[in-house]
DNA sequence: GACAAATGATACAACAATGGTATCATTTGT
DNA sequence: ACAAATGATACCATTGTTGTATCATTTGTC
């Protein structure tokens, strides 16, 4: 019940490095060596996040990636999202039928405002907010 | 990632049920017919209470479960670490080394916080809080 | 004591999610 | 033309979740 998974956070190192290289373009290649991260995962990681509109893609020689907002604007809870097809903590065990009983309802109410507590902080951790560290 | 997973829900509810019963001993195929949950499932996990300290059982004919603790003192944080081995939301992905990059850590001290908000959030859940409802 | 109804213990299996590989096509600076 | 980069896609290994299956043991009732 990992709230960071491996991807999410390569993406948000990523991210961190890339956002340092002030507008720069960054290649695949340099993240690895400096993170130290398996190559194809983070290729396909950094695709996905490009996919997303979160970075600019240049292909060709000289190619990489650069960020296609500012730091301040990109959330840890969108990084999820993304990896992850949206955030919930909180996706009911029951799909289909409505909840047998109202006990369970009950905990559910409280789940689902634990949930809303901690999207709202971790859409409050920007890249800009872990880089000004 | 879900905080609530089947194993931990079908927990719930059978202890729901079983703290209405006031003491009397409720067995395996009564919950099973009033929850509609596969016997077999459900059967190890009431066996994991038992070895948790949740529950006491008797064997034999006419046996069965019943509380070991008062419904107050029966957390949602506790089922939860009973069958997910301790509740942690926020296990470091890199086991081995430190931390690489220091932006890494500093969101490592936000989601251990958030992971302490929502320990204390789920240690305040009760079954005897489930069942007033 | 025999029997049936219950739990105890344990091993196995299906499925999905996570983490990672491999390959080939395409683009682009030199 | 070539090399260095990304784009797209398919595959694979490991792990966790959600069960199933089996047999042994206990115990109330006849």
């Amino acid at each position: 019940m990992k709230l960071i998974t491996r991807d999410v956070d390569y993406a948000i190192r990523a991210l961190c490095l890339i956002a340092g290289g002030e507008d720069k373009l960054v290649s695949a290649g340099e993240l690895v060596s400096v993170l130290g991260i398996p190559r194809p995962f983070l290729r396909k990681n950094l695709q996905k996040l490009h996919k997303a509109g979160i970075l600019n893609a240049c292909q060709g020689h000289r190619g990489g990636f650069s960020l296609a907002l500012r730091p301040d604007k990109i959330r840890v809870v969108d990084i999820i999202s993304i990896f992850q097809g949206g955030f919930r903590l909180n996706e009911c065990v029951f799909k289909k039928q409505p909840c047998p009983r109202r006990a369970t309802c009950r905990l559910k109410k409280q789940i689902d405002a634990i949930g809303r507590y901690v999207a709202r902080k971790l859409a409050g951790i920007t890249i800009a907010y872990l880089l000004k560290g």
